[in-house]
RNA sequence: GGAAGCAUAGCUCAGCAGGGAGAGCACUUGCCUUACAAGCAAGGGGUCGCAGGUUCAAGUCCUGUUGCUUCCA
């Protein structure tokens, strides 16, 4: 007996996380060595905003990751994974801006500088913070090597790439059609717009004819933005049309006449068959424009508020500004109808706003040339999804994708570095600052007051992290990653920027396998969110159930690109399954003696159980080792938890408890396979649940370090399936007595002996050999070995399990009418099997068609239920002879 | 308008190289059996959305259809 008094009676995480956190950081556990001839395994992490804390989404992604790197490291690869953060341009703008505006200052009066440093001074508190919780999960990262995308590092290679980018002709500045968010006062991209469904009005307005008292009439949700009208349009085969076609309206509100034109791209089921045509603020009627060469006119500042040239509605929002247009077209008769309608409008993916297409100078990259190579990698298979049908998703939009919008107006993030010549037109694209104009000479030279899209960095982290673009240890040795996994919500911003950029600058693809994991919602599958407020705090979870159950939760059932619902139910279970490890454990513990060399066990020793058991581990060891391979985390701890609790605990413990009270050879030999299987079980369960099993392998083995051991061999057990045929007979012999038990009331207290018929020696001698499993588990303290024909005794009562019949002796406690349906239920089941073995028997295409090997299995099935029947029957004959 | 995913036990979900339907929770019954009542034992519960097709054999592959969700335009 072992020093049980010092085990408490639960695994108690608060206590002992931090203790197993400390011990892994000592060992440095957690760095891989950039010198190893091993082969290296790399993970990034897909680094957090430095906005706020880690949510839910973060917790299964992250733990998914950490699975599989606890997993490869355990396999003896050279482990990395590295941890990060992002410093989320916009968002962390947005929320720094609001902070000093409650300490009443703004960031135009604090200047750029001081701006920059109260935006480093957040970074650096909630970085902080961000660490702290990803350590309490227990994220197994290399934390000296974690990378911030402002880092010195990262920033030379953003600088780098945007100078190779511009010197190959990939990335330009020119006046476009971009999203603008008047409320982030800065322009998105294409993809940070999100479409949504809004109630609306559509209204349909009277342009009059210059010529003439005739009018058209023209339909829009948008009125305010007629102000900015430079043509009315009909497609050219509408009947209704071609009449007007090169006629003048004149624009209502204003004092300009506009052309009527004609343009196949107008839908002429839509309103009233005439468009309004707005170049400067919708991006169709740009295109429009730039075919007929229309006068572009911008009625919206910035700041969404109408222009000056807008007259009386300068200074106006959009939304006052339509009102006030509606207002006095109506005044003027020209409102001919306004309608309810539900309309698709743009809104800024960070608040929602309504975003405006503008006209803007802005930093583009051209992306088709990128784009090529980036799905050629994806169709050869060098990267690849899982799940598979994720790659239709990025290809459709690398196949379609138009080019980048990269400035932003913003002043957190890295400055464009482009400087202007306040003497000359001259643009100067360079990694330092240039001392003097490089076409005039003047020293005069202003830097782009715009910084980059955050994703512009992003797409640089799986090798800007690394080094790149110096030729560093790490960049070799890491470079590329292997794994990316994260949601199928970034699959555009991130993973699809991250793969050409990399084939583009490192001439690799970054990785090459992507996995796909869904979201985190909540009981009833609501999206987890702030404003639902039915967000489920990590760190609170981990607080009340420990890191380890957090993980257990987040990974059961959970498949690629599946969503997950997380419940306080799976945390329930995965705290009930981490209390039955901890109890096999103390279990094991109390029944070991102080020598733990088992050398002085010999294979002789080990009784039927323990070949079984062990021969189950072998399989277990195998089956979770290819889904870990495959990325199927959720089925891989699936069959831990089912080895561990029902193998290993429901049956094996139960099996061995007389033997460890034994003592002796047998007892030694049964300390030996627990001491065995349960170590190389917490080794399989390292990865999904650290810290219990880290405790647990520590107290068994001397302190010794489980992150830092190797996976399970399968071939150090025996595939016995001898041992497993045995184990069966007998699991089955002894659920079907328990089940007479249970039917008949029969107290545990009440022992007996038992009668057993078998054709199989094998078996009975098995069984023979288990008396004492049987009387420990089923209460028989004897066997007798009937000979085939020999007759029942009066007394029993007999039922038939895999390999044979058995009886006990019963009767007086048989109700005869029970006893009678019980036995029918059983005639029924088995005529039911044998007919539908017999069936496929019969069918001469199965027996010809079908493998030798199922063939075989159904004639045996048939077999042994036409054998297991006929002895219903005689117990039924029996029955009825009374 | 285009595309994808999901429909399996009361609930949440596994199962998909095609060979007799699974888990957890919930439910019923009996147990404080000195590892564990956060537990043990024994049970009940499903025509695998619907309709076709391929096959000796389909929850598993194909087509169509209905419902829900999502992405793109």
């Amino acid at each position: 007996m072992r020093q049980l008094d010092s085990i408490s009676r639960n695994f108690e995480p608060s206590k002992e996380e931090s203790i197993i956190h400390e011990r892994w950081m000592k060992a440095k556990a957690f760095h891989p060595d950039a010198f190893s001839d091993k082969p290296s395994f790399t993970i990034v992490m897909p680094p957090p905003n430095i906005t706020g804390e880690l949510h839910m989404g973060h917790a299964m992604d992250n733990t998914l990751m950490d699975i599989l790197t606890r997993f490869q490291r355990m396999r003896g690869k050279n482990t990395l994974f590295l941890p990060g953060s992002d410093h989320a341009s916009i968002a962390t703008e947005a929320i720094v801006t609001a902070r000093m505006r409650d300490e009443g200052l703004s960031k135009e009066e604090v200047g750029r500088e001081a701006f920059l440093e109260y935006s480093w001074q957040w970074k650096e508190k909630y970085e902080a913070r961000i660490i702290a919780q990803q350590k309490r999960l227990g994220l197994s990262c290399d934390w000296d090597r974690h990378r911030f995308t402002m880092d010195e590092g990262l920033t030379r290679a953003v600088v780098r790439v945007f100078n190779n980018l511009y010197n190959e002709g990939l990335i330009y500045r020119g006046k476009r059609m971009i999203n603008w968010c008047p409320h982030c006062n800065t322009s998105i991209s294409d993809i940070e717009v999100e479409h949504e469904d809004i109630e609306g009005a559509l209204y349909t307005i009277r342009y009059p004819l210059v010529a003439g008292e005739d009018s058209i009439s023209i339909a829009t949700t948008r009125p305010e933005t007629m102000l900015a009208d430079t043509a009315v349009a009909v497609h050219p085969e509408d009947p209704r049309g071609r009449a007007y076609i090169g006629q003048m309206v004149h624009l209502p509100l204003t004092c300009r006449d506009i052309p009527i034109i004609a343009d196949d791209y107008v839908d002429p089921e839509f309103g009233t068959g005439f468009v309004k045509i707005t170049p400067a603020h919708d991006p169709n009627d740009y295109e429009i424009g730039l075919r007929h060469n229309l006068p572009v006119i911008d009625v919206l500042t910035e700041r969404g508020l109408m222009t000056e040239e807008t007259g009386r509605y300068a200074g106006m929002s959009v939304l006052d500004a339509r009102r006030a247009v509606v207002e006095d077209l109506k005044l003027q008769g020209l409102l001919e109808k306004e309608e309810k309608r539900r309309h698709n409008v743009g809104t800024c993916q960070r608040c929602h706003t309504l975003v405006e297409p503008r006209i803007s100078t802005q930093w583009f990259v051209k992306m088709k040339p990128l784009a090529e190579p980036a799905i050629e990698v994806v169709k050869c298979g060098d990267v690849r999804f899982n799940p598979d049908h994720f790659k239709k998703i990025y290809f459709n939009w690398m196949e379609n994708i138009r080019d980048w919008c990269i400035s932003r107006q913003l002043w957190w993030g890295h400055r464009i570095p482009a400087w202007y010549c306040d003497d000359c037109e001259e643009i100067i694209v360079a990694e330092e600052t240039p001392p003097f104009c490089t076409a005039c000479g003047s020293t005069s030279l202003r830097q782009d007051e715009d910084t980059l899209d955050t994703w512009f960095s992003s797409a640089l982290w799986p090798f800007s992290t690394l080094g790149w673009p110096e030729n560093t240890d790490d960049y070799r040795v890491f470079y590329p990653t292997d794994v990316l996994v994260t949601g199928y919500d970034i699959i555009f911003f991130w993973v699809a920027r991250m793969i050409f950029s990399a084939i583009h600058h490192t001439g690799k693809a970054p990785f090459h396998t992507v996995l796909i994991h869904g979201l985190v919602r909540d009981e009833q599958g609501r999206k987890m969110s702030k404003s639902l407020g039915n967000g489920i705090d990590p760190l609170e979870v981990i607080d009340d159930y420990g890191a380890d159950t957090l993980r257990y939760a987040l990974v059961v059932g959970n498949a690629p690109g599946n969503d997950l619902r997380l419940s306080e139910e799976k945390l329930e279970n995965g705290r009930n399954f981490i209390n039955k490890i901890w109890n096999a454990f103390r279990f094991t513990l109390m029944n070991l003696d102080d020598d733990l060399d088992f050398s002085d066990v010999k294979e002789d020793d080990y009784t039927i159980e323990d070949r079984w058991i062990m021969s189950e581990l072998r399989e277990t060891i195998a089956a979770v080792t290819s889904n870990m391979e495959a990325l199927e985390l959720g089925l891989a701890q699936d069959k831990i938890y089912r080895f561990l609790w029902d193998f290993f605990c429901d049956w094996y413990i139960e099996l061995v408890k007389e033997r460890l009270r034994e003592g002796g050879r047998t007892g030694r030999a049964a300390q030996s396979v627990l001491y065995r299987v349960l170590s190389d079980t917490m080794k399989l369960l390292h990865p999904f649940m650290p810290f219990v099993t880290e405790k647990i392998y520590g107290i068994l083995h001397d302190d010794a370090l489980l992150v830092s051991e190797s996976w399970p061999d399968l071939d150090a057990y025996i595939a016995d399936h001898e041992a497993e045929t045995a184990m069966q007979s007998m699991m089955d012999a002894i659920r079907e007595i328990r089940n007479l038990r249970a039917t008949y009331n029969v107290s545990p207290q009440h022992r007996f002996s038992a009668w057993l018929r078998t054709e199989d020696d094998a078996i009975a001698r098995r069984m023979e050999e288990g008396l004492q499993t049987l009387e420990r588990l089923a209460g028989v303290t004897a066997l007798n070995r009937l000979a085939p024909k020999e007759e029942l005794p009066q007394d029993a009562v007999s039922f038939v399990f895999k390999g044979g019949e058995m009886a006990v002796p019963l009767r007086e406690l048989v109700d005869v009418e029970e006893e009678r349906a019980r036995l029918t239920e059983s005639e029924d089941r088995l005529r039911k099997e044998i007919d539908r073995a017999a069936k496929m028997l019969a069918n001469r295409q199965f027996v010809e068609k079908a493998p030798a090997r199922v063939v075989e299995t159904q004639r045996e099935k048939k077999a042994q239920y036409e054998q297991q029947l006929e002895t219903v029957l005689e117990q039924q004959k029996r029955l009825s002879d009374l």
